[in-house]
DNA sequence: ATTAGTGACTAATGCGGTTTAGCTACTTGA
DNA sequence: TCAAGTAGCTAAACCGCATTAGTCACTAAT
């Protein structure tokens, strides 16, 4: 900036106004400067603007899996392929850290809270009983929550979310109409807010209709847990004739499993992903899945975030419920 | 810093000099300073450090992808993982940026660099001819380029690679022993560095053995064209036995399409997947495949920049060549 | 004709650290 | 006994920007 004053023949500050939109100095010494500028091909170091209270231009984003859990999960990175979009545009930077457990989450906020690393932080699988809101509360770190439920206790928070519940009631809506009256819900992990979310609304909806052969088992999202799932349920005593899968991976996994066991799908029991991509494709009949726009969520979320960060309102925004795609493994309901 | 500096009865500078390892403090004020920031949580303004001349501690990752390419991809999500544990031992961020191609992704670096943001980038998917290691060089950003071969032009880039000449070399020679004479290495995106390494080693050990049935078609690495090239190459006049695809989404849609033309894997045709995650075994018969240690690549790559970052020299690193997991899908030829 | 007001600009200060130059009291060697 | 070192500390400058408090010339109002 210095170099800019000198050549434009003004003061340091008059080239800061003018670079920064701000009044002060005539449009013909602004033209002057921000044409300098560009000749000189100068950009604002973040760290200076940072220190001098602008903020640090960047956001932050924990997943806290271990290592070994980050397969083949196309989510993530369609979301945050859209949060991407939306920071471009405004030149703010993502912070990525992939940490452990979410103790150590809490601990990486902190430290980036204190070290002035970021202005705000997206927060994604949100739980029961959370520890990271009464956290963000406490440092008053701008912070939009992914697909929690809204959270009345947290007015600083937004929130962004789908509504599971609405989902799941349409397919069992679905698969009741078509004769299905013992259905298994292979569920994700225990405690992730969204798991508990359908597991409840599958519970209300079997008592509901009286259903009583309608249940819900939690799993760790893998494929080994999915296909061992499916192949207890199936050999049960009395076994489902509709399987709902919590994630695509589970969901092949466990039609393969129940291919072994040689139960046809559709005939002898149907198939729903909740989550479809490429994999619900790659087996024999393709996978009817619930479909969402993971990049516009993320765009949404990054949205929420800047919103926030330019001192607006914290809000809660509802994405729209994904919807079934039917495909070729959902069918009438064989006899009892 | 200045309320340590108060709380300890010294100066802000022997506070610098105490918490930073530097001389000029006795160990007993040393030791007091650390107490006393201990107590009061102070950790350093990461924007002051930068500013004051240490460098961002941040790295940099960008990955150009068209953000509905983005599938079912476990690679980089592990790649990233094993990269973040090395980072966080130094208490480095990772500033992570998806863009549309490569002019963006220089682009970036271009900001990123004058912005002083990062220290040093990861590089990714190099090229045949590849305009990112000439920018580096022109910047002098410190960089690893990750899965490039050596390249003699640019002596500041280090770089981390497999070597798949060699892991093609014996994939060959393993399918050569099994009797197939015909091969189809469904390729991935033309022009990737190390696309072209395993096309050009795949024709030259067919021409060191007079094979003429052997080639490579190059895609896009979606299930779609891995699917539609397989049929296409089963559907011609003189079939492979033996099909080789660059990734397991290819593989594994290659190998329902194949099933759907009533070719049965192995007895009618083998396949090979060359790249190992729960994919493969989705399906049936499971999938040979060539299983590396992402996660540690990454470690490795990560650990390149930091020695990079402390100064020491760019260097080339091989990372063990990947191994053939064999499963059901590859078999002996069946008899012309 | 004096005063008040305003537009365009400059000088100076601070953000939170690091670093260099000095300064003082104490040790050491001849 | 005195000069030369040295350990331990402080004061001050600096990094690159934003911002506040002037400064100055020129116009409008009384």
């Amino acid at each position: 900036m210095k170099d800019i004053a000198r050549h434009a023949g003004v003061s340091q500050s008059a080239v800061s106004f003018a670079l920064n939109g701000r009044p002060g100095v005539s449009e013909d010494t602004r033209d002057r400067v921000r044409q300098v500028a560009e000749e000189l091909g100068w950009r604002p170091s973040t760290a200076a603007r940072a220190l001098s209270g602008e903020g640090a231009a960047t956001v932050g984003f924990v997943l806290a899996r271990p290592a070994d859990t980050l397969g083949v999960d196309s989510f993530f990175l369609q979301l945050v392929s859209g949060i991407q979009e939306v920071l471009a545009e405004r030149h703010l930077g993502l912070l990525f850290q992939v940490v452990e457990d979410i103790a150590d989450e809490c601990a990486v906020y902190r430290r980036w809270w204190a070290e002035h690393r970021v202005d705000g932080v997206l927060v994604v699988d949100p739980r029961t009983a959370d520890p990271r809101p009464d956290l963000l509360d406490e440092l008053g770190l701008p912070a939009v929550v992914i697909g929690g439920a809204p959270d009345e206790r947290h007015p600083g928070l937004s929130t962004v979310w789908a509504d599971d519940a609405g989902a799941m009631a349409s397919v069992v809506d679905g698969l009741y109409a078509l004769g299905h009256r013992r259905i298994v819900h292979i569920a994700g992990l225990p405690g992730l807010a969204h798991t508990e979310r359908r597991i409840r609304t599958l519970r209300a909806e079997a008592e509901r209709r009286g259903l009583t052969g309608v249940r819900s088992v939690t799993t760790d999202y893998s494929d080994a847990e999915g296909a061992a799932v499916t192949r207890r349920v199936l050999e049960s005593a009395d076994p489902p004739t509709a399987l709902i899968y919590d994630n695509d991976v589970m969901a092949v996994a466990g039609a393969a499993a129940a291919a072994e066991l040689d139960r046809s799908v559709p005939a002898d029991v149907s198939v729903v992903s909740w989550e479809d991509s490429a994999l619900c494709r790659m087996v024999k009949p393709w996978l009817s899945a619930l479909s969402r726009d993971s990049v516009e969520f993320g765009r949404t979320a990054a949205r929420e975030l800047t919103a926030l960060l330019d001192g607006g309102p914290a809000r809660t925004v509802r994405v729209p419920v994904p919807q079934l795609i039917e495909r070729g493994s959902t069918g009438a309901a064989r006899e009892a």
